[in-house]
DNA sequence: GCGCTTCTCCACCCATTGATGGAGGCCGGA
DNA sequence: TCCGGCCTCCATCAATGGGTGGAGAAGCGC
C-alpha cells in the first residue's frame, strides 16, 4: 500500500448523484491511459460503502449529495483512512463550500465545466501527492481570509433573514428578545461587510452560507 | 420531411457547455437503439450553426449557455425552422427559466439528475409530437400562473433591490425620484406576494428572475 | 481566578422602509 | 376618441430597521 507516484494505474471512485454527470465522468476517465474507475456512488452513504470496498487512490466527489453531504463523506472516510485523497467537483461555487471541503481535507476543487485535460491533470497531480486549486478559486479563498467567522447564533439569525423574517419574527422563532436579534444582526452585518439585511441575504446566498434550495422547504 | 413517429432513427443535437455533462449525454444516448447524436455544441452560437448543418429531429439544450442563452437559441432556430423540437435541460430550476423556455417553444423540460430512462422516454415522447413536463415542474408552473407579470420598470427596481441598493440609490441609478421607486416597490411586492425587500430579493433569486452569478459582476 | 468570547438584554435615536391615496402625462389598442 | 396600463411624482404616517453604548451571565482556556 505504498503511495503511488509511479506508473501504476490510478484507481478512481466517482461520487455524484446526477446520472448524466456521473456517466460523463466515467466515460471520460475510462478512455484515459493510467486511470481506471473502480466504483460509482450516487449518494453519500453509498460513497462510504464503495470506498471501503474498493479503497481507491482518488475519490472524485460532488459536494451536494443526497443522504450525506460531500463534506461529511470526506470527513468520515478520512477518519478511518487518513491518507485518502479527494477531489471535489461541483457546479455551485459558493465560497463556504470550497472552504469547508478544503478544511475537511480535499486536495483539489474543480468546477463542472472544466475541460477534460484539466480533470485528468488534476487527478494526476493529486495522485502524486500535491494539491491543486484553480486560480479563480484561490483568489476567492484569499478574499474570504481576513473575514471573521460568524458565531452559531449569528448564523441562526442570518438564516432567518434569508428566509425573509422580520426581527420580531426572528425573536419569536429563536426565543430571544428583539433587542438580541438586533445585536446579532449588527455584528453579522459587520462581519459580512454589508450595510443592511437585504445585502446580508444575498451575500449569504452568494457565499453558500445558506442555499437557495433550502428556501423552498419551510423547515427540514 | 415528414414528422417522424415511426421506426427511423431519432437524430439528436446536444447543446451543453459543461464538457462532462455533454460527454455524459452523448455517451448515454449513443448506446440507445433508435437514437443518434448527430452534433454537439458548447455555446449558443455554435448551437445554431450545428442545427443548420444537421437539421436534427430533437435538440437537447441547456438554458445557461455562453454567448447566447438557451431561450435565445430556441427562438432564433424556430424563426427559420418553426417545426424544430426542443428539450430543455438544466440544473437550476428557476420558474422564470422554465416559463420562458416553454414560451419560446420548448416541448419538454428536464432537470439534470433525471434517470437515463426518463431522458430517453422524453426524447421519444417529444419526437412523437407530444410534450412532456414532469409533475414537479408542472406544479410550479401552475403556481406561477395567476402571478402577475412585472412591468419592465418594476423589474429594473427589483434588480437593484437584489443588488442591495437602498431606495435612494435606486432612485439615483434609474434617474427617477425616490417616491417613484417606492411606488414600483409597492406594486412589485404585491405581485411577488411578499412583504418586504429582502423577501423580494430571495424570491427573485429563487424564481430565476435575477441570477446569483449576476451579483458578482458590478455591471455587465 | 482571569481574560476572552458569546449570548443575552436594555434604552435611545434617527433613517429607512412600506402603506395609502391621489394626480398628471404618455402610449397603444378597442 | 376613450380607456387602460404604465411611469412618474407628491404628502403623510406608522412600523421597522440599524447605530451606539453599556451591561450581566455562562463557558472556555490558561
Amino acid at each position: 500500500m505504498t503511495a503511488g507516484t509511479g506508473r501504476e494505474t490510478i484507481r478512481v471512485l466517482v461520487v455524484e448523484d446526477h446520472h448524466v454527470v456521473r456517466q460523463g465522468l466515467v466515460a471520460l476517465l475510462n478512455v484515459v491511459d493510467g486511470i481506471e474507475v473502480v466504483g460509482e456512488a450516487a449518494d453519500g452513504v453509498e460513497a462510504i460503502t464503495q470506498f471501503r470496498k474498493h479503497q481507491p487512490n482518488i475519490t472524485l466527489v460532488d459536494l451536494r449529495l443526497p443522504r450525506l453531504s460531500g463534506v461529511d463523506v470526506i470527513q468520515r472516510i478520512r477518519m478511518e483512512t487518513p491518507g485518502a485523497r479527494f477531489i471535489v467537483l461541483t457546479t455551485y461555487d459558493g465560497d463556504e463550500d470550497i472552504y469547508r471541503a478544503l478544511q475537511a481535507g480535499a486536495r483539489a476543487y474543480l468546477l463542472k465545466g472544466m475541460t477534460t485535460d484539466e480533470l485528468i491533470a488534476t487527478i494526476r497531480t493529486v495522485h502524486a501527492g500535491k494539491s491543486h486549486i484553480p486560480p479563480a478559486i484561490a483568489q476567492r479563498l484569499a478574499e474570504r481570509m481576513g473575514t471573521e467567522e460568524l458565531t452559531p447564533r449569528e448564523f441562526d439569525v442570518l438564516e432567518q433573514i434569508v428566509h425573509g423574517k422580520s426581527n420580531k419574527e426572528i425573536a419569536t422563532e429563536l426565543e430571544i428578545s428583539e433587542a438580541t436579534v438586533k445585536t446579532h444582526i449588527n455584528s453579522l452585518l459587520g462581519k459580512l461587510g454589508v450595510t443592511d439585511r437585504t445585502q446580508a441575504a444575498t451575500a449569504a446566498l452568494q457565499r453558500g452560507i445558506v442555499t437557495l434550495e433550502s428556501l423552498r422547504k419551510p423547515k427540514p
